[in-house]
DNA sequence: CTATTAACTTAGTATGGGAGCT
DNA sequence: AGCTCCCATACTAAGTTAATAG
């Protein structure tokens, strides 16, 4: 791959970059009062290498400087001239236009109606976006003008429909039920191809919406009165608001989190204030609060659950499926799409990951009276519970979420949205590959650049580039600042500190070694050792020049500084586009290098696994080891034994029944050796089958792969890789998978080029 | 500017149901 | 028929980024 460089390697061999994360954690407790003046720090950074930088009004200056150097050579200007072009086409594919009104849905059900509505067969061709190349050969605009033109019968149409949308709503609905039982058959051929239409501009995400609202967490069951809590050894009854704080606790008993000592104190003053003034002055000791019987109370309700009876769990179900049907889907713009998470957050207590300090507080139950509903003005609006109101009804189709409330724990708000297979998702995530495509395109001249601010004269620039190179080079997440005492205490590339690096000008062979050992996102451990070269080398020991081990090492970057940088560099660039670039690239890549065409199936599949491996591993998605995990390979070793007999008995019997043959040479016996000869191969093949699983099982012990197939890595690569060999694409992706990835399967064919 | 907020993507873990086995 | 194990899914926390407020 020409936009590849070299440097997966060394992680990928890298055995020693997993440790134990959650031991490892421990040595981050000392973190959060060691570096409490850490703003302080900054500033103080600040002006202590103000020297190294002359005049910021010269920032400007060179800026402009570099814009011009860089379309200087022709080679160059070509290059960025190609690119726009690019930028062009793609847009122009995508934009959709904005009087296309896609206004209240005459009918949701019958898609093949829709269809014609949205592309006769006529244009369905010139519609169709394909990948790049096309692109390229194609006179994008001039098509998407006609197409304009063509559209506007159609939107002057729809909006007549519109007139009458509460009406034709309803008709609608009794449909949608009907439905949902007759699709099985029809589905197929009617799935919608979003793909194959025009996009919004100007940030309108739709013209039409609407859908039922959420659905509540149940209501709070009080205890039964033989279920007691005890206090300093006494039973005690709680009011009902104090029962149900307890009963969160209650039901975590066995977890780790509840010998945490923050845990426990977070939970302990968010629970006195659901309690009674009573409750208040006797409860004033967690130590003293026995919880067990509650405990033991849940723990039988599950079992219960467990031992329920096929009816009743089918009940369960079927109940399941009805606010699925009746909650779970949304009309937006004509079409009825699934809801990601159409249930509200119970309460509980908040479980945050790592160090967190917040780890135990209470999580509010969420009521209508908290709710933002979000929908189209002309839509049914979901209803409140009877005797309750929504905080706020809007119609903001500038924003993709159905529902919103704020939560308490952190005060961020939480959304509603759609399922991934959306159009809505979909579109968006399209268009996250195509930004990094178009990275693949300038990635050289912007590593040549970053290389060249290594040598920079002002530090902020210098700094820039080797945050820059981190960031490209071992898919380091941008690191926002995040506020202290809020949150673990986690970092990204610009937030890294002195104490997350080692420097070794020497190391195992190698020179200048860079070791990095922190926490990222969601508190996982990034350890890792990494050659970098002589010039980021010295960089960095001048960034750690007298600095504390608390300051940061990019004391004059953040990331709002970086990616307005790289905005400027392309189109669309922020930090994350390097980790699609490098995670889709490595794929590609690295399916080029590990496939060979005489394997069969399942060792093919092996390939595609080490390759998402290999992307895994680069972007650091780790996974606990499954608890199961040595008695589930154990069990695996012990399957291919039994295999390996099983053929070892099946070979003897083919060499009998041949010895048999040559004696006999009848027709029957003949037969029967082909009969053994056909049952040595398929156990052969179930072995190797094993043997494979094992192998891939082992090396993913703690390598989580789903993370990068679904955020990370181009699903046309991989479609592209199933047609070439012959793959069934169910092999690669489930059905949630495919339902994603549905506008992938659609386009790519076997020539796709990432 | 800096800080905050809003919106949306990315993340690992818990859990529950169903496939495959005994 | 019951059991085990494994995967898919649900869940929700924790990031990123751009917009907005101060």
């Amino acid at each position: 791959m020409t936009g590849d460089h070299s440097h997966n390697d060394s992680q990928i061999n890298s055995g020693s970059k997993y440790g134990d994360s959650h031991k490892h954690k421990d040595k981050y407790k000392e973190r959060e009062h060691k570096h409490k003046d850490h703003k302080k720090d900054k500033e103080r950074e600040k002006s202590k290498y103000s020297n190294s930088e002359h005049k910021d009004s010269s920032d400007k200056k060179h800026r402009e400087k570099e814009k011009h150097k860089d379309g200087s050579s022709d080679k160059q200007k070509d290059k960025y001239k190609e690119k726009r072009k690019e930028e062009r086409a793609f847009d122009g594919a995508l934009i959709r236009g904005r009087e296309n009104g896609f206004a209240s849905p005459p009918h949701i059900k019958s898609e093949p109606e829709n269809e014609e509505l949205y592309h006769s067969p006529k244009h369905k061709k010139s519609l169709k976006r394909e990948h790049d190349d096309d692109d390229e050969f194609k006179p994008k605009k001039i098509k998407t003008e006609n197409d304009k033109g063509e559209k506007k019968v159609k939107k002057r149409r729809q909006e007549e429909e519109d007139i009458k949308p509460k009406k034709k709503t309803k008709d609608k609905k009794g449909e949608v039920r009907a439905d949902g039982k007759k699709k099985a058959k029809k589905e197929p051929e009617e799935k919608w191809k979003w793909w194959e239409e025009e996009r919004y501009t100007d940030g309108v995400k739709w013209k039409f919406l609407e859908h039922k609202g959420p659905v509540f967490a149940p209501p709070y069951e009080p205890l039964p009165s033989n279920v007691k809590f005890y206090y300093d050894g006494r039973p005690m009854k709680l009011s009902l608001e104090a029962e149900e704080v307890a009963t969160f606790f209650a039901k975590m008993l066995d977890h780790e989190y509840t010998t945490k000592d923050v845990f426990r104190k977070n939970f302990f003053k968010d629970w006195r204030k659901e309690m009674t003034s009573e409750e208040k002055a006797k409860i004033t000791d967690l130590n003293k609060c026995d919880f067990s019987e509650m405990n033991e109370y849940f723990k039988a309700q599950s079992e219960a659950r467990k031992a329920m009876t096929k009816q009743e769990k089918q009940k369960i179900k079927e109940e399941n499926e009805r606010l699925l049907l009746e909650y779970g889907y949304c009309v937006m713009d004509n079409h009825r799409e699934r809801i990601a998470n159409f249930r509200i957050e119970p309460p509980g207590l908040f479980r945050g990951r790592g160090d967190h300090p917040k780890m135990g507080m209470l999580k509010r139950r969420i009521r209508p009276e908290d709710i933002i509903v979000n929908c189209s003005k002309d839509s049914e609006h979901p209803k409140p519970p009877p005797g309750t109101k929504w905080k706020e009804v809007r119609h903001d189709n500038k924003v993709t979420w159905l529902v919103s409330w704020t939560e308490n724990i952190q005060g961020a708000i939480k959304y509603i949205m759609l399922n991934p297979s959306s159009r809505i998702k979909g579109e968006k995530d399209w268009q996250k590959y195509e930004t990094a495509r178009r990275l693949k395109k300038c990635v050289d001249s912007l590593r040549a650049q970053y290389r060249e601010d290594w040598k920079s004269k002002e530090m902020r620039i210098r700094q820039r580039a080797v945050a820059l190179y981190f960031i490209d080079k071992l898919a380091l997440r941008a690191g926002n600042e995040k506020e202290e005492g809020e949150t673990a205490d986690t970092v990204g590339c610009c937030s890294l500190r002195v104490e997350h690096l080692n420097l070794y000008p020497e190391k195992d062979g190698q020179e200048y070694v860079v070791e990095f050992d922190f926490l990222g996102k969601d508190s996982i451990r990034y350890y890792n050792k990494v050659p970098v070269e002589k010039r980021v080398f010295k960089n960095l020991q001048l960034f750690m020049e007298n600095k504390q081990p608390e300051d940061d090492l990019f004391d004059r970057l953040n990331t709002t500084i970086l990616n307005k940088h790289l905005q400027e560099l392309m189109d669309g660039l922020t930090a994350k586009v390097f980790r699609t670039y490098n995670a889709s690239i490595t794929l590609q890549q690295q399916l080029k290098e590990l496939t060979s065409a005489e394997e069969n199936v399942s060792a093919k599949i092996l390939s595609y696994n080490r390759a998402n491996r290999a992307v895994a591993i680069l972007c650091n998605h780790q996974r606990a080891p499954p608890k199961t995990f040595e008695k589930s390979m154990q069990n695996l070793q012990t399957k291919i034994d039994a295999k390996k007999e099983q053929l070892a008995d099946a070979k003897r019997e083919l060499k009998s029944a041949k010895a048999d043959a040559k004696v006999r040479r009848d027709e029957k016996s003949k037969k029967a050796v082909e009969t053994k000869k056909k049952a040595v191969q398929r156990i052969e093949e179930q072995l190797m089958k094993l043997e494979v699983q094992a192998t891939d099982r082992e090396e993913n012990k703690q390598i989580a792969l789903g993370t990068s197939k679904l955020n990370y890595l181009d699903p046309r690569i991989s479609v592209a890789w199933c047609k070439k060999w012959g793959i069934p694409v169910e092999k690669i992706y489930n059905k949630t998978q495919r339902e994603k990835f549905a506008w992938a399967i659609d386009m790519a064919d076997e020539d796709f080029e990432f």
